[in-house]
DNA sequence: CTGAAAGCGCTTACAG
DNA sequence: CTGAAAGCGCTTACAG
């Protein structure tokens, strides 16, 4: 169907057998109006007929669109990443476009993903999903190619990145509303284990951390750092029990796995949750929700959606008027039994 | 460092500024050996100088290599796909090319995407994710795009896929095993929770079950069809306990996500586990290994560079003789708590 | 409304 | 060992 003899057919021959030109067969392609309605059909037909697709290269080449769009992003654990492409892919779909995923293997190694594409003439656009930090310095801020952040947010200095679309969450609103809760319940001695900050989302989540108590005199707080995943986590918080003879009220942590860590620390000590001590997570993995951890609900297959809106909304608008568009998502606690 | 004023430079430009012709440019970025070692020298200096990186459109259009590999799924549960991916995408770094991650929507949506990319000319091989079995049809098995088949393998009879690559779990050993250790423990009555059938795997674990039931007089079992999510699963065991009195001695799942469900379903009738009866999942999620249920480790991301080598190897070799390879994943059962 | 022609940036015979 | 030229399959001014 799609082909005769194995090769793919040209332009050229849907044009032959459609009695018309190259052009024309382009402009039918390409919605053009210029084109007799009589000769639109019967192109359309022949098109129909042979399953024909124009070869995304010659397209990419002249200039035009290519229905690719470049996914950069690291490997997260509890599939973040997987979620939002999926998300993505879903938008992408209804326009016609592929994703090419492209997974950093370092920070700066997504500078350098970055990079390449950031000039143009590869794909239509690129999404970056939660870059580090160092993405956001001026040095690679000059790009051509149409860009969106996705989890993650351009200062607001005027330099570098200032015209970039991105999809942000709320962190702060939510870790507000997580402390909120946890000081109804009686909470007042904190202890927070704290991302590395080098992507947006930790950083900003250690921010409101630091804010919220800041900002309430009753409350106090300490801060484990270095906890990036499920075993480091564990150890560091079996370390810190040992330092004490208390116990605080809750353990607020900055991402889910880092808190099944603690949950794990804690169940070695024989110390019950919830009622010897809260803990509290992000994220909401199928592991949060299994195991009925408290933790804040991420949309992750819907931010991908929003992501992907935005970038479309770029490309097919021609509009050379450049706002910059932000979209905020909001988060919901999922208050559950581990708090 | 990449571009001068925002445009990329163009090969035509590297020749000029290297004093040569686009020809020798262009054998020195292909290392063809035809090129003094003068003059290599002067050109690599010259690309390596101003970040030249050729344009993939321009190759790919004169039918060189393009970089990009094709990768169709579906999207499933509990990252399967996700880690595949990301141990294709190490492989596929390796030898600098990117993933164009095409999620199918449907059984249908996938046969479309592959019927997309197997004319050739839009990637340079094509990896196919746990493909619905209907794709094996010999209907879609023409191909001029190197594939392979990842978890799953194309039937022995010598149509159509014949010569393809593949990549398989040893679902039927791991079955093998699992079962004996459970009877081992003393199980003689089982319930089975079907996969539908529509992937490989699914419907060789549940011949290797059926096979492991029929060759034991000794066991029997039930089986319980239809229960593809957590959910179903757990409804389906509530509503088979329902018509029971007595309890069978183990619970064995196609698949993890299932097992959760059963577990679901047991916690909510007060059934002890492993006390009263066991039950066994296959995945080895994340979720499994923190809730301590015996399942069965599959190495999604072995699996994914293992099949990106595969297609490597075809790249890269100019081997003419098509003998199709298949690489067999080994894999460990995890014996834990639910068992 | 339609077609002939130029050109996107490469690679690879073909000639030297 | 090197370069001029053709051509991959499109799109888009340019002319009609």
């Amino acid at each position: 169907m799609a082909e005769q003899n194995g090769k793919r057919l040209t332009m050229w021959q849907i044009a032959e057998l459609a009695n018309t030109s190259k052009s024309t067969v382009s402009r039918v392609l390409s919605n053009d109006p210029h084109v007799s309605e009589e000769t639109r059909k019967r192109v359309a037909q022949v098109v129909e007929e042979h399953g024909f697709r124009p070869n995304l290269f010659a397209r990419g080449l002249r200039g035009g669109r290519t229905g690719q769009i470049a996914v950069i992003g690291r490997w997260m654990e509890e599939g973040f990443l997987a979620n939002v492409i999926k998300g993505m892919d879903l938008v992408a779909h209804n326009h016609d476009a592929h994703l090419l995923v492209c997974l950093a293997h370092s920070s700066e190694d997504y500078v350098n993903l970055w990079e390449r594409f950031a000039d143009g003439g590869q794909v239509d656009g690129c999404i970056l999903v939660a870059p580090p930090r160092e993405l956001l310095n001026e040095r690679v801020a000059s790009h051509h190619v149409p860009a969106v952040l996705c989890a993650c947010q351009a200062p607001q200095s005027r330099k570098g990145w200032k015209q970039v679309d991105s999809v942000v969450l709320d962190n702060v609103r939510a870790i507000d509303e997580l402390m909120e809760l946890l000081v109804n319940k009686g909470c007042r001695q904190f202890v927070y284990l704290k991302g590395t900050g080098d992507t947006y989302d930790a950083w900003e989540r250690n921010e409101a951390f630091d804010a919220y108590i800041t900002r309430h005199d009753e409350l106090s707080a300490d801060v484990i750092k270095g906890a990036e995943w499920r075993d480091s986590a564990r150890e560091l918080v079996l370390q810190y029990l040992e330092g004490r003879t208390g116990l605080p009220d809750a353990f607020v942590c900055f991402n889910d796995v880092v808190a099944f860590g603690v949950l794990e620390a804690l169940r070695s000590r024989h110390i019950r949750v919830p009622d010897d001590v809260r803990v509290t997570g992000f994220d909401d993995t199928t592991t949060a929700d299994f195991i009925s951890m408290t933790t804040v609900h991420v949309p992750s297959v819907l931010i991908g959606q929003e992501t992907a809106k935005l970038l479309f909304l770029r490309l097919e608008s021609d509009e050379e008027t450049r706002i910059a568009r932000n979209t905020v998502i909001e988060l919901t606690i999922k208050y559950r039994d581990s708090a």
